[in-house]
DNA sequence: TGAAATACTGGAAACGATTCCTAAGTCTAG
DNA sequence: CTAGACTTAGGAATCGTTTCCAGTATTTCA
């Protein structure tokens, strides 16, 4: 039975001294003498006495505790970036809640204030909107520090891990009108998000450079994830007169894209030009002719951790850029096929 | 500023009664007056006052926390399990503390040492190793009940979610014998954890009941992830007299194999049969052709929950199993080619 | 009408630590 | 030899709740 948890008073009973020593002692820095410490030390070790973690924060005021809310976990590139923002957090002492949002304002809401109840210390979170007043709201309610996962901070008391997407499509849309595509199809998820913005900034930079019209029905943004992907390249591929390339923005809509694509006997490569942005695991194993866009997960988590832990200690907000990679492999060379591009 | 935080205390001078009668109104049931009810209800809306849950946790001895400790949460069957577990448990109010043990006993150790003094209510883990009396000990010393995801349980004062790889192996190797595959190598991780000796108990039976002699050297145990099974996939296929068939035991495994055929040129589904243990994201999309044995991750994820929950509720260990299903696909199909099978 | 039962409420003691304040003991210097 | 400075250790308050206990006010029944 390890019921009966041992105490700084069984401590101090055992070691014969009061508690405040033990927690002196404990704590390291004040003045305590060799006598005292090795005492104590001694039943410290007998007893195998670890402090309570809670009635530490209770009094300290401070979990040591960091909330880290996604929209999907299932996305392996989030379930990457988090898996390296707690291991980073991990060697600072903090520990990271993890909690879904699912994509939805009200749970995103809900988990808030969770958080806030659970007096965390600070939230890394991927939001679901990018709605200034009411993130500005939930921030300043929230009463902790807060570092956000791919937005842009105007005005923000909050720091934040932005990618350069707009480089890593610049290069993309460019490399695909070298190879002689014009009609590029681009997919996204909701226009009013940073990350959706960026994307078509590089785009649209591309086409504008190359003296390509932009042609807003080739453009489709709407929600991550598969089911509205799959429904857009479908209605977009299945029009005689289709695209001749495709860029995909995200796993998820690069999924529905694929899918799409197989059902309608196009293979990408081969009868379109093709290009996904960020990368699944495996990617080289299994789609090995894919040309991507990459960005780095692991670096995403190890940024947003150093940012969080950064705020408590004081700092003013901040942010750090996390670059883009245009992979070109087979999907966005130019088609041997003598189709019209 | 949400600094200063709203205490019971604020509330009870608010509406001019005693803390206590705050907390009784609060936690709902003792007997209370409705004149008390309503001015403590107004005072609370009106300072918007939310109860703190540490020092409601130190008081009560529970903090309404589960820890949740996986080897990899890179893989993705493993992140969908803990999300649909994280799901689950939220509805009955409790949070999810996510730890990575990294597939190493170390890390694993310092994780059991830091959920207990966090006061956790209940740990679910995947364990690194399976040796009983470590486990036992750990899990003694833990002083929370546990759940364990895909180990057997011997004698041990926990939990566990297990599946039946048993049968989905079994199917699968039947179904390659049966399309005339006979010499049939298996892939997989430790060979001391209960996945492996159960899935090697699904491939030796098949064979058995085919007569086909066991060849101990067709069959390669070692470690989960993918750079063990891509140097024994290459060491077995650069052989002259190479295997006909593969079963690649997880998906570390999987890609791993699916690397190492790849640099060989040789095609799964075309050259050998091939079957997957597990699926991956998007596997339909993007391996159509590969056969599968298939678990439910979600299904995984609620059960740990709901046994968590059953456990601290005070219920005596219990099992939940997980079936397998195996599909066939392209993969274990016979092969055209006139090769020697 | 008085005694006993009942309904509420407030006060105070936990939960397990940290930290401030003070008192006792030791040491140095005038 | 004693006053003042400096160490060191103990006591008590505190963090924000819950819960037990006791006391008062109200009701019920004989």
């Amino acid at each position: 039975m390890g019921k009966n948890r041992v105490t700084i008073h069984d401590v101090a009973a055992k070691a014969g001294v009061a508690i405040s020593s033990v927690s002196r002692v404990l704590s390291g820095h004040l003045d305590v003498s060799e006598k005292m410490r090795a005492r104590v030390e001694a039943a410290v070790a007998e007893l195998e006495y670890e402090p309570d973690h809670l009635a530490q924060s209770l009094r300290k005021g401070a979990t040591n505790t960091i909330g880290f809310m996604i929209r999907d976990i299932t996305n392996p590139l989030f379930s990457i970036v988090a898996q390296s923002a707690e291991h980073e957090l991990r060697k600072s002492g903090y520990s990271m809640i993890l909690i879904n949002s699912h994509g939805e304002l009200e749970a995103e809401t809900e988990n808030f204030a969770l958080f806030k109840r659970r007096r965390i210390d600070g939230v890394i979170a991927s939001l679901v909107s990018e709605d200034a007043p009411y993130v500005r709201k939930t921030i300043s309610d929230l009463g902790a520090p807060v570092v956000l996962l791919d937005r842009e901070v105007i005005g923000l008391d909050a720091s934040a891990v932005i990618c350069d997407h707009r480089t890593g499509v610049y290069e993309a849309t460019s490399d695909l009108i070298a190879s002689g595509f014009k009609k590029i199809a681009f997919l996204s998820g909701r226009r009013d998000v940073y990350i959706t913005k960026n994307r078509i900034k590089g785009y649209e930079e591309a086409l504008t450079k190359a003296k390509i019209k932009i042609d807003e029905d080739l453009i489709r943004l709407g929600k991550f994830g598969e089911p509205f992907a799959y429904q857009e390249t479908k209605k977009l591929f299945s029009a005689k007169n289709h695209p001749t390339a495709l860029i995909a923005g995200g796993i998820g809509a690069s999924a529905g894209a694929l899918r799409a694509l197989r059902e309608l006997g196009i293979k990408p490569g081969k009868d379109i030009g093709f290009v996904a942005l960020d990368e699944w695991p495996m990617f080289d194993v299994l789609t090995a002719e894919l040309s991507s866009v990459y960005r780095d997960p692991e670096e995403m988590g190890r940024a947003s951790a150093r940012l969080i832990l950064d705020l408590i200690a004081g700092s003013a907000p901040s942010q750090e850029l996390i670059p883009t990679f245009y992979r070109a492999r087979e999907s966005s060379k130019s088609l041997t096929a003598g189709k019209s591009i």
